[in-house]
DNA sequence: CCTACCGATCGGTAGG
DNA sequence: CCTACCGATCGGTAGG
């Protein structure tokens, strides 16, 4: 368990991070995260300024990530329904390939303190916002179909925020095909005509 | 914030139920519990066995009304898509109706000793597995068309989770037109023609 | 239902 | 990078 050699502040992050993905914020102490080090609890203190700076920088990076990998998913594409395609597919994908981040986003907000929790929360909020637009401009075109966009589009975005809870990268799918079955989900909800999957 | 008078096993279970929810079963004390009912932490322990019972409790007592409400809801239904609405209904609609508890379900299986973890998990996965059957029964009937009808059920499963974070009871709609809007999501994602709401 | 108290553990600092 | 240590808090018990 332990991956002794070069302790850096990237290498407390890491740690933590798979910590607070599996046994929670509060449930991980700084000794818990130093002995996947191989060092004492105060060495950790000379590379991060404190837990909840760790958690805060855990859950910024996640952001930051998914954010920058949805516009560059969308660059280029001007059709709605690729659009909506794609952005599943890459928020799918950031699920399946980052499950420790993602888990820790989605869990420990509450732990997060208030000058870092509302600027996390922001971020959330835009990404959600910029699947709402895609939705609502396919609607506007009259090439998607759906009642509730706003309803809709929380749904695409939270269908696949389990998956990697049973996805398993040596089975029958990669995750890129996986990340297509949602994309074409995301169609189908929307009422786009042809939804199924490749 | 504090609702004194009559403390007993059920106040106790409400009082830590809502904690837990808003601040996670190790962010939450017991003091911080006895606070809430106005009475000295010690004293809790005249209700409840422990902490850890507690938690257990509030699972158990969650998964069994979710699972009932299943039954409930499908009962005497045969047509295999008005199986599939009423599931993806009655799964939203426990959602939205018992939002603390289906936090602490979601975020606290972690927090859950051995001997009460796998009991729980065992009847998540059997509501899982019923939401599934419902899908194959569709598909092989040819009354669905879906690809993947495992990965479709996670989906609807996982659509209308996040569903409390967002609703509002005293806003645009009920929970109910809420339930009724990805009960039609529901039906769309397996293709079932006419999946759109009333 | 209370006060008093237990051993254990926590995040973080001092000082080197 | 370490040991030694701080004040605070934890779940739970004793005893009434």
């Amino acid at each position: 368990m332990s991956k002794s050699t070069a302790v850096s502040p990237q290498a407390v992050h890491v740690a933590a991070r798979n910590l607070f993905a599996s046994q929670g914020y509060r449930g991980t102490s700084m000794k818990d995260i130093a002995q996947v080090l191989a060092v004492s609890a105060p060495s950790l203190y000379n590379h991060v300024p404190s837990k909840q700076d760790l958690l805060h920088s855990i859950m910024n990076v996640a952001m930051d990530r998914a954010l920058g990998a949805l516009s560059a998913a969308l660059e280029g594409v001007t059709d709605v329904a690729d659009q909506l395609r794609r952005a599943t597919e890459v928020t799918v994908l950031d699920f399946l390939e980052n499950p420790a981040e993602v888990t820790v986003c989605n869990t420990e907000i509450r732990s997060l303190e208030d000058p870092f929790r509302q600027a996390i929360i922001d971020k959330r909020d835009a990404y959600g916002r910029r699947i709402l637009d895609i939705v609502e401009r396919g609607c506007a075109a009259g090439t998607f179909d759906v009642a509730e966009p706003r309803v809709a589009s929380f749904a695409i975005l939270e269908m696949g925020n389990n998956a990697k809870a049973w996805f398993d990268p040596r089975g029958q799918y990669t995750a890129g095909e996986v990340a297509a079955l949602y994309g074409s989900f995301a169609l189908r909800i929307v009422g786009h005509r042809e939804g199924v999957s490749p």
